[in-house]
RNA sequence: GCCGCCUUAGCUCAGAUGGUUAGAGCGCUAGAUUGUGGAUCUAGAGGUCUCCCGUUCGAUCCGGGAAGGCGGUACCA
């Protein structure tokens, strides 16, 4: 006698989930609110594979002969590496260089898809997640990336949130390189000194002002015990950047005066302050107040391609979880102006700016606020099989339903009339048919009105009305049973 | 990657110094109610105590390892 096989464990990959029901739906709404917005603006749609060839994603390591860790990568028949896209602006740019001539620019283009990371998801961390975002590219105008904001801020409001629950954060790489050149560091390098410089700033909100101090200097060890390193900075230096990533005010000019001050003189910062300068204008006309959108010099984003403007969005509400505890729900969109990626296809410069929305952090956040209600009653109506040797009477009402736009199913499970009301109940169901020999015998049906019932339970608690069976519950002309579920799914205001 | 904590019923968690039969609440199933969900009461079902190796007469409990989870942190296009 052999063993039974072990049984097979019913697991998802670590960092993947499932999303089911309400949490579909709630999704698929907020991601044709987003692109009803991006349509206003005059972006074009574009779907491009979930795989690339690993060099279009640019992280390939030739010195290795394999693709980086971080991607999911795989080898096809042809010993070619192909990877899952680990975001939508590689792919565009692939897209963009094929297209070549035969592209109008400039061109602007919207994508929602699914992006996948390979790396040690955390909460609310996954490893494949929904990005959905809009780029031009074709223009250097600073009017691309301060329609970028504005986009995005129409579309956080068109969500729901009200003035003031989010914020359009905006910095440019030219105004860091501005400080770099002033504390002696190559501007626009990507030496392992700039990147932990502006790693450092990035980190401002998890370690606070002294946090960051210690990571431009001598490094910093924090309470787990890990040790970063430092950027080697003198204190005069750090104190530079200090007051740089400071010198954001509650008004646009304000900024733009405090930052002038900050990278006096260096060439590259007065091309980042014209950039922002020019940013405010076009804000003000576009009728973006600074209830949404700030400069904030703290703003440094990723770290490898932007070269000028860069942007993200957070929201403001004060957020508490299932356990009361008070969480930061951070940046839920972010991006900026990346006018080197596509020469690497094209070896010429095309100027680009974009921006990217993180659909299911955006979800959490707002779930999390109370902002995406579960309406209570989204299943459909069910007809209750009271005498199956009526099946085609209880089909009937279900088509009529149907017909009438109302969702509808007849029950297709075993068990009584307790049974099936019971799933009715499970299902969310707002209204449960039942016909039986006494509806029939009169030509009527019975609605039950699921959604009150519940209602009525909540307030009452003894015993002895349990057995007012009729509550929430109405007996009609067969006739009338679909303005009847009608009045009972919206009642007269 | 590094540090810390955790893993017992579908879920949240108790528990015994290493000893027969491992518990609670919620949920689930059924009945009270032969045609009625959601309240209440009663009963019932449900367990490889994460896995492997070791110590032991005997391990869910002790030791070692693995896997998974959680929380930091590093990297993050």
């Amino acid at each position: 006698m052999s063993k039974p096989p072990p049984r097979l464990q019913a697991r998802s990959p670590r960092g993947f989930q499932d999303l089911s029901g309400h949490a579909v739906r709630a999704r698929t709404k907020m991601i044709a609110t987003i692109r009803e917005v991006y349509d206003r603006y005059g972006f074009e749609p574009l779907e491009t594979p979930a795989l690339e060839y690993v060099d279009a994603l640019g992280k390939f390591l030739p010195e290795q002969d394999r693709p980086d860790e971080g991607i999911f990568a795989l080898k096809d028949t042809d010993e070619q590496w192909i990877a899952l896209r680990y975001d939508l602006t590689a792919p565009l740019s692939r897209f963009v260089a094929q297209m070549g001539q035969d592209l109008v620019l400039p061109y602007r283009r919207y994508q929602v898809g699914s992006v996948w990371r390979n790396e040690k998801p955390g909460p609310g961390r996954f490893r494949e997640f929904t990005q959905f975002d809009i780029d031009t590219i074709g223009t250097a105008s600073p009017a691309a990336d301060a329609e970028n904001c504005a986009v995005l801020a129409e579309a956080l409001e068109a969500l729901g949130l009200k003035r003031g629950e989010f914020i359009v954060k905006i910095n440019t790489r030219r105004l860091l390189d501005g400080v770099m050149e002033r504390i002696g560091l190559q501007p626009g390098s990507a030496d392992p000194q700039s990147l932990c410089v502006l790693r450092a700033i990035d980190k401002f909100d998890r370690v606070g002002i002294e946090g960051v101090r210690l990571l431009l200097t001598s490094g910093r060890k924090d309470e787990s015990g890990d040790f970063t390193k430092g950027a080697g900075l003198s204190a005069q230096a750090a104190d530079i950047v200090l007051d740089f990533m400071q010198a954001g005010q509650a008004s646009r000019g304000e900024t733009l005066s405090a930052l002038a001050r900050a990278v006096a003189n260096a060439p590259s910062g007065r091309a980042g302050l014209d950039e922002l300068e020019a940013i405010d204008r076009i804000l003000a006309n576009l009728g973006i107040d600074e209830g949404r959108a700030i400069f904030d010099p703290g703003i440094v984003r990723g770290l490898a391609y932007y070269t000028g403007a860069v942007l993200e969005a957070a929201i403001t509400i004060e957020i508490t979880d299932d356990e009361g505890r008070r969480r930061q729900i951070g940046s839920v969109a972010g991006g900026g102006r990346y006018d080197g990626l596509i020469s690497r296809f094209t070896g010429t410069d095309i100027p680009a700016t974009g921006v990217s929305i993180g659909v299911d952090r955006l979800m959490t956040a707002l779930s999390l606020a109370g902002r995406i209600g579960a309406s209570q009653a989204e299943g459909p109506v069910v007809v209750t099989v009271f005498d199956k040797s009526r099946m085609a009477d209880y089909q009937r009402i279900a088509a009529e339903l149907r017909a009438a736009g109302i969702r509808a199913e007849v029950f297709l499970g075993e068990g009584g009339l307790k049974a099936q009301l019971r799933y009715a109940d499970r299902r969310g169901a707002p209204v449960a048919v039942i016909a039986g020999g006494d509806e029939f015998a009169a030509g009527t049906v019975s609605l039950k009105d699921l959604i009150a019932g519940r209602a009525l339970s909540a307030e009452v608690a003894g015993n002895e009305q349990w057995r007012e069976k009729s509550r929430a519950q109405v007996t009609v002309p067969r006739g009338e049973l679909v303005a009847q579920v009608k009045a009972i799914l919206q009642p007269p205001a």
